[in-house]
DNA sequence: TGGCAAAAAGACCTTTATGTCCATAATAGC
DNA sequence: GCTATTATGGACATAAAGGTCTTTTTGCCA
């Protein structure tokens, strides 16, 4: 569904956003279990994408740039693993007689669901719904 | 959002979807842009899959195995790329007090979203709404 | 039965994603 | 200014996805 990048790049942020004072490359690579050389790589894409600041030397590392509640999953994502959108259908075979338009109207629906939802979610509400230990069983409610 | 393969696999089947007579490989491959040599791994796959049937020698070609109604999106993807839903968290940081568990708790929710709605389309849909040229210029409907 | 047309199978190559490493630059404390 | 500490940047390595090519197998039909 996402990239390893993408998901690499969410656990760093919500490990910073759980954070009060800057972390520190390795410390935030133990801690999320992300290989320390490619979050390196990470983080600065997403100092770049103005997410989160870095400061150099003793007492440096990195903060979060804006307030958790203010960065969406979407944001993270967009910053190192841009979800494409498609726009128009990849070939121009409908002038050849075959039509994929419905099936890539499917698809860009599909795309724009997930955008929506990442939208959605903020790393204050990740944070915030961390009280309870939801990983080991729950089977998640695909329904509505 | 799906990959390259999936999408590939998918025009296959809409064109196959379109087609009374078996079709052979290079011609799928014409006329869905997909390079000949790739598509056969493709349609292998998919022939695997009890998706497509297969008939080699003179006047063979491929053929879908069912009625295109009974084919959806989820049935092609899943055969040449599969899915991978997010059961458990991939860490078990949760035990180190990181908890990432509601971030993935919104993948896989994300994830299920877009399995739903490839699970409700069929190739009968893509076909029959191939009528007008929706492919150039409609910017897609991403409300509700 | 021979020959041809087609899929099946697999070896191989290319490109992209992921991951590692090291040198460099900036910052703080001394 | 010196040193320790930290991010930055780029080169390099590995893995996976995507793509090409050749050979083998199978079925049809004359």
């Amino acid at each position: 569904m996402i990239s390893q990048t993408a998901e690499y790049a969410l656990r760093a942020m919500v490990f910073l956003a759980m954070q009060k004072s800057p972390a520190v490359g390795h410390e935030i690579a133990a801690a999320t279990k992300v290989p320390p050389g490619y979050l390196s790589k990470l983080m600065q894409q997403l100092v770049k994408s103005k997410l989160v600041n870095s400061q150099r030397g003793i007492g440096g590392g990195f903060v979060l740039a804006k307030a958790p509640v203010d960065i969406s999953i979407l944001d993270v994502v967009n910053a190192v693993d841009p979800i494409e959108k498609i726009t128009s259908c990849p070939l121009d075979i409908m002038s050849h007689g075959l039509n994929l338009c419905p099936l890539h109207k499917r698809l860009s629906l599909a795309t724009a669901q997930v955008e929506q939802a990442f939208a959605q979610s903020n790393l204050s509400e990740l944070v915030e719904e961390s009280r309870s230990p939801l990983c080991t069983s729950v089977p998640l409610e695909s329904g509505g």
